[in-house]
RNA sequence: GGCCCUAUCGUCUAAUGGUUAGGACGGCGCCCUCUCACGGCGUAAAUCGGGGUUCGAAUCCCCGUAGGGUCACCA
């Protein structure tokens, strides 16, 4: 059997939408399971509504998605040999030049029609079977303007053809496509690629997805804090599932799992609600370093300058938001900004959870000093801080001792609990800060 | 409208003739807990309808119905 070969193939006239890319996704995972290879083809046969910044685009959200593809074509680029080939169809008659009466605005006298011998046509769809077409009533179609401006089904066969291209796996939108691009096929000799006709990605109100109505550019979701991982794993287990039920998955898990025989035939609508669970799972799983790397790499490409504590905070951090962006909303709100400095806070607060009087109070964070006092500072960790107060609180009423504790050192009535804060604090500062409580507390 | 595709909880899906129709997200409830968050446990929730075939149908066939796609000198 032959190398396998893929193309994803967008005409850069939009941002291209999920939908989309998850045909991007399912054409890379299906070449590289199969040792084969991955092709860009940017359609950009239609000069008039393609556009540079649209194809940056599509080459900016692919390398996000970590979707590297082995060759990069463009289509318009192409020119010569479309026009070799339609040349030829014409001497062969397999094609003519007809007259027309331009029926709209900017139509031609003149155009390239296919000579379509109108017989049914059959083919297997890896995922749907056997599809039947009757191409009679499709006549004569137009697969040129000129003989030197091709259009998209004519230019297609030829690309595919040149390029290598063995599987075609594409949306569901183009099935009633494929009928006459197997008339060119076999007009120009070319082989008839393996066909599969992915399910439409819908939104959320059962709609074609569509850049106006309810559709995000891929990018966007960079923008919104969604991590890489968590699209492309989302993206693949929309319409495919593998066998058993995990459901997070690295790249190359993914690669080693997928198959198209497990494709589903029904269109799937986009759920942001689920891909923030994928979004929340796959933060959780970066370690802290690599967390604090990216979280500062999006703050500076939003303008937002990094506080000296953000890796410090990652703990929190990852607990509490599920996007980049909530993260970026976590500290511009404050909510890890103790960790910078102590948070004065009225003294009543300090009272007001313990629901002890200011005497006991202050004897409670007395004695958490005394047997903070004992704890190494190399062993300062959530943990021992936690195994050396705990009994002592226990004994004397969690409340009294852990509250005040833990608005002493984070200054706010919601806050991470007190052990992680004097984890993250570090001894000296969680030490002074306790002192600082101290003092004004009435004695 | 013609042609084509599709149909399991709200959503993503499992079950390829025999299961109390399973899981995940979300919802709800309980628990954990000094607060907030995280987490743990539990729970409600589906085979579009009607006919067949079969001992037996979510699964196979037919007819409806519903949804979607497509009918360009766009891709």
């Amino acid at each position: 059997m032959n190398k396998v070969v893929t193309r994803f193939a967008p005409s850069p006239t939009g941002y291209l939408h999920a939908g989309n890319y998850r045909s991007a996704v399912f054409c890379y995972l299906f070449a590289k399971k199969m040792g084969g290879s991955f092709i860009l083809r940017i359609e950009d046969t239609d000069r008039a509504r393609s556009k540079k910044e649209y194809e940056e685009n599509i080459l900016d959200a692919l390398s996000w998605l970590g979707l590297k593809h082995d060759h990069f074509y463009r289509q318009s680029e192409q020119g010569p040999r479309h026009e070799e080939l339609l040349r030829k169809l014409v001497a062969e008659d397999r094609a003519y030049i007809s007259k027309e009466t331009p029926s709209k605005e900017g139509g031609r006298t003149e155009v390239v029609r296919f000579r379509n011998p109108g017989e049914k046509i059959t083919f297997t769809d890896s995922i749907r079977g056997a599809i039947t077409f009757d191409t009679q009533e499709l006549g004569d179609f137009v697969i040129g303007r000129s003989l030197s401006e091709p259009l998209y089904h004519f230019g297609v066969v030829v690309d595919d053809m040149d390029e290598g291209v063995t599987h075609v796996i594409r949306g569901e939108d183009h099935i009633p496509n494929t009928p006459r691009q197997i008339l060119i096929q076999r007009a120009l000799g070319a082989p008839t690629p393996v066909y599969a006709h992915l399910p439409l990605v819908l939104g959320a109100d059962r709609s074609k997805l569509s850049k106006r109505l309810n559709a995000k550019a891929m990018t966007e979701y960079r923008d919104l804090g969604f991590i890489p991982e968590a699209m492309l794993n989302y993206l693949a287990l929309l319409g495919w599932h593998p066998e058993g039920e995990q459901e997070l998955f690295s790249l190359s898990a993914l690669i080693d799992a997928f198959n198209l025989s497990r494709i589903q035939k029904a269109a799937g609508i986009f759920d942001e609600v689920k891909l923030r669970w994928f979004n929340k799972e796959h933060l959780r799983s970066l370690s802290d370093e690599e967390y604090a790397q990216r979280l500062m790499r999006f703050l500076e490409s939003a303008g937002v300058s990094s506080p000296a504590y953000l890796s410090r905070a990652t703990p929190i951090l990852k607990e509490r938001a599920e996007t980049l962006l909530e993260a970026r909303g976590l500290i511009e709100s404050g909510e890890c900004a103790f960790l910078e400095e102590r948070v004065p806070y009225p003294e009543a607060v300090l009272l007001q959870g313990a629901k002890a009087s200011a005497e006991e109070v202050a004897r409670n964070l007395k004695k958490v000093l005394e047997l903070l006092g004992g704890v190494s500072k190399t062993d300062w960790s959530a943990a021992n801080i936690k195994n050396t107060i705990f009994s002592y609180a226990t004994e004397v009423g969690k409340s009294t001792v852990l509250w005040p504790l833990r608005v002493a050192l984070t200054g706010k009535e919601r806050s991470p609990d007190p052990f992680i804060a004097s984890e993250l604090l570090g001894p000296e500062e969680t030490l002074s800060r306790i002192r600082k409580a101290l003092e004004e507390l009435p004695q």
